[in-house]
DNA sequence: TCAATAGTTGAACAACTGTTCCAATGTTCA
DNA sequence: TGAACATTGGAACAGTTGTTCAACTATTGA
């Protein structure tokens, strides 16, 4: 059987079922807008070492910023970032203020990365 | 047992311990550097989604296209960048080049984002 | 209260990045 | 071979972003 039409289309008929399967397949816009959040956030070298440092124990700005030879404005700079992400959170203590990984979700996420770029 | 000096630490001494502490579990630079372009790459919303398409199968670059609503060539682009950072690899067949997620890291990498995205 | 320490904020600037446009390459089929 | 399709490459442009600098708030202790 024949379809009624020459023209043959560009593609086969198989990539409008594929692209609706994995179109309906993808996060919504939220998600997915949080998630690139996420992963740019933790894209930035400073912020990045800022997290590995948290992972370790809870950190003062002052600190931080010798831990990573950055000035304190840069630090509290990404922090604020971070912790509008959610990705940190901060407690008041005197005149310090320390700074904590906000839950276990950013430990893994960090651990995976880290696996990821070691191999190989 | 008092010290000589009298001038009083702008820090206590513990400070000093706790940053060559941290200092030192910190990855090397070159394992940094890797875990910042990859959180990197999936931090820009296309690459994301060419990512999360990938996830349930390997696709063309017309078809990406397609999915994602952006042009051949702007994917293309990004897949290059997928590309010489290892998270995806690709196969010619015939006039289309199809790309795959490069390994199991990277699908769990993004199902960990995934899930801290989704949380709350 | 004043001085010192700790942290935050906003503006500005340089550096980076993603998309677009167009040309070039590679592949298939007639 | 020539035409059409699929992908890649480079230059350029706008938009974003990270750091610096300086001013500002907050806390402590004298």
């Amino acid at each position: 059987m024949m379809p009624m039409t020459t023209e043959c289309a560009p593609h086969e008929q198989a990539d409008e079922a594929t692209i609706a399967r994995v179109q309906q397949s993808m996060p919504d816009t939220h998600t997915l807008a949080r998630m690139s959040e996420i992963f740019g956030a933790l894209g930035d070298p400073t912020r990045l070492r800022i997290a590995l440092a948290l992972c370790r124990q809870p950190l003062c700005v002052h600190d931080l910023s010798q831990i990573l030879g950055v000035s304190e404005s840069a630090v509290s700079h990404q922090l604020r970032t971070l912790r509008m992400l959610r990705l940190v959170t901060s407690r008041r203590a005197g005149k310090r203020v320390y700074y904590s990984l906000d839950d276990a979700h950013v430990y893994r996420l960090i651990e995976e990365g880290l696996k990821h770029a070691q191999e190989r």
